[in-house]
DNA sequence: GTTGGAGTTGACCATACGGTCAGGAAAAGA
DNA sequence: TCTTTTCCTGACCGTATGGTCAACTCCAAC
């Protein structure tokens, strides 16, 4: 019927597989570590048998590698979003929007990358040393550019960037605290809460409202 | 000589072995997490043979568990400064000064800590429930307190207190990440720089200044 | 419908891990 | 000095893990 899906068969089977293998290494990398997870445990979580595993992934490193990498993507995706902002209230404002959405979407991606970084990122140093070095550097003169218009108040640029970063991902790596403090996950109107409180905090902090 | 350490031999090698058995723990576990670490890595680190950690900690888990009880310790004591304050400069400038200098001193307990919660809290789900659900308690009612005064503006107490454990453990369990930016670790001009920015965006961000 | 390569998998392997133990060394008490 | 208790440790064990492989099925192209 579909002769669009026809001729890619072989694709689809291979697209879907490794999806799903890598759906569940990011699930139980982020509730077992590296170390903790095992090659078992990835395979009876995508229902597929062990040795599946080994013909789309040569090894665990390798599967590892991939899914902190899609993480990367989307947290780039999301710094985006402070681009071609007027000033910090739209600009800050929507990246901790876009930060929040990724700790409530993807909080077992978040949790493999905090946890990649605590480790001393031995598998992505390299993105640490440029990708996220440029994107720093930016954001950054961004800010200061900021600053200089008198859109806010003069703080270092660096360490907002970090205040951010600690703030929004806060809500996915202690999701499991913050949850227990709460006696049970956020509701909808929690969420929002959460965002107003921190977007609310930071930008009055900054000096930008 | 000295007669004051002669009776207490026998403890005193008890002591100091496993102090230094935790010491070598704290960094294994905080750098290769739960499941990543070995015994042998840490009797290595340790200096002292992998049987003679099973002579003084039964087994992995028990001195995981003793490592994570005094990362909670330190935080619970740092937890004290926000008290008998008279408003929210004092007390919340106090707290972020302990919270930094833990994030300082104790990377490696924090970064356990942070691994600890991640995963679930799977030691240290009770004390979550009791001792830090009370403490939270009680200082969200010190915070409303003070907004009841007239001495900040309103937000939420809950997620204030998120701020703040966000932003001040970020420096150590992102400290690889920061290093990385900063191109080295910090240094004490740099430290004191972050100290002030964190202090100054939170108090500036809840209107207390 | 036959052929070739992609996809699949149970069985298997070497290794590394947490943990044990017997027996010796060192200290404390008598 | 002799005895008892604590401390120490090399050698060892069962298990679980990451990874391999040969045999198999299924799909697509001709």
């Amino acid at each position: 019927m579909s002769e669009a899906l026809r001729p890619a068969r072989r694709n689809e089977i291979r697209q879907q597989n490794e999806a799903l293998i890598l759906q569940a290494a990011e699930k139980v990398f982020a509730e077992a570590g590296f170390g903790g997870a095992t090659m078992q445990l990835i395979a009876d979580v995508a229902g597929l048998p062990k040795a599946n595993l080994h013909y789309y992934f040569t090894s665990k490193e390798e599967l590892y590698r991939k899914v902190v990498s899609n993480i990367f993507d989307i947290w780039l995706h999301a710094a985006e979003s402070m681009d071609n902002a007027p000033g910090p209230v739209e600009g800050i404002g929507a990246y901790i929007d876009a930060k929040m959405e990724i700790s409530r979407r993807h909080p077992d991606g978040s949790k493999v990358w905090a946890s990649e970084v605590m480790h001393g990122a031995p598998v992505i140093q390299d993105y640490l040393e440029t990708t996220l070095r440029d994107w720093t550097a930016g954001r950054a003169a961004l800010i200061q550019g900021w600053i200089d218009d008198g859109q806010m108040v003069a703080v270092n640029p660096d360490h907002l960037l970090y205040m951010l970063w600690a703030a929004t991902q806060h809500y996915a790596d202690f999701g499991h605290q913050i949850e227990t403090l709460n006696g049970g996950p956020l509701t909808e109107l929690q969420w929002r809460e959460a965002k107003d409180s921190v977007k609310a905090m930071i930008l009055r902090g900054i000096g930008a409202v």
